[in-house]
DNA sequence: CAGTATCCAATGTGATACTG
DNA sequence: CAGTATCACATTGGATACTG
């Protein structure tokens, strides 16, 4: 047993299923790839990744203002505006995240090939 | 729509959900942390993650191999010996993953702050 | 505009019995 | 030892109608 699952026995704090479990859903990245160039509205944000529905943004957006990667702000307008930005914490997970999108960007054709020779 | 988002249209090839997705499950990442010290056996992987099935394992390790992370060697042998040993592509994702590790370490304690007080 | 509520389908996970 | 098969349950995801 390593150190990142030794400690899990008590209440999960490995980091990986605490955070990175968290955050490996099919959107969350996305979303932050997203917010990473400029604060967005909702259906900003929607448009942008063009085929989400507004059911998982709107969860993933929660779950991403829970964890403190992003702010939601609300503006007392009419229509109303409501605009999501990143957090500092959320700005500093971008560095190893772009590394890994990177990453995962100049092995995409590798990993298909060997999934299609399977 | 970004640059990632933008070829999804057509069969997905945005590589965050087809391979960042795809290792963003419960155990992918902690068994190519374990492996990443050495080469182990089936049950050896196992027990140093300590509370994953066998029938998790079973998967997540046929999905690594799938993907081209890891290699599957089977010893004829009695009982039967089975080691599992990252690719150099698996390897290779390492660089990133364990840098996103750190960051998830780093920030533990503030995302779980976070989370409760939301 | 920015969501929430509802319902349903698909996928992920767990426990355990069984097999070569 | 190294798995697979089966069943059950939890979580995630999608579509869409509705609301302030």
């Amino acid at each position: 047993m390593n150190i990142l699952t030794q400690q899990a026995q008590f209440d999960h704090p490995c980091p990986i299923r605490n955070v990175l479990h968290r955050i490996g859903d099919q959107w969350s990245l996305l979303v932050l790839e997203t917010l990473s160039r400029k604060t967005l509205r909702f259906n900003e944000i929607g448009r942008e990744i063009n085929d989400i529905s507004k059911q998982m943004l709107s969860r993933t957006l929660k779950r991403l203002e829970q964890d403190g990667f992003i702010t939601r702000t609300v503006f007392a307008e009419v229509p109303p505006r409501v605009e999501y930005a990143l957090t500092d914490v959320g700005r500093s997970f971008l560095v190893p995240m772009q590394a890994l999108v990177q990453w995962a960007d100049a092995n995409h054709a590798t990993i298909c090939e060997s999934r299609r020779q399977y």
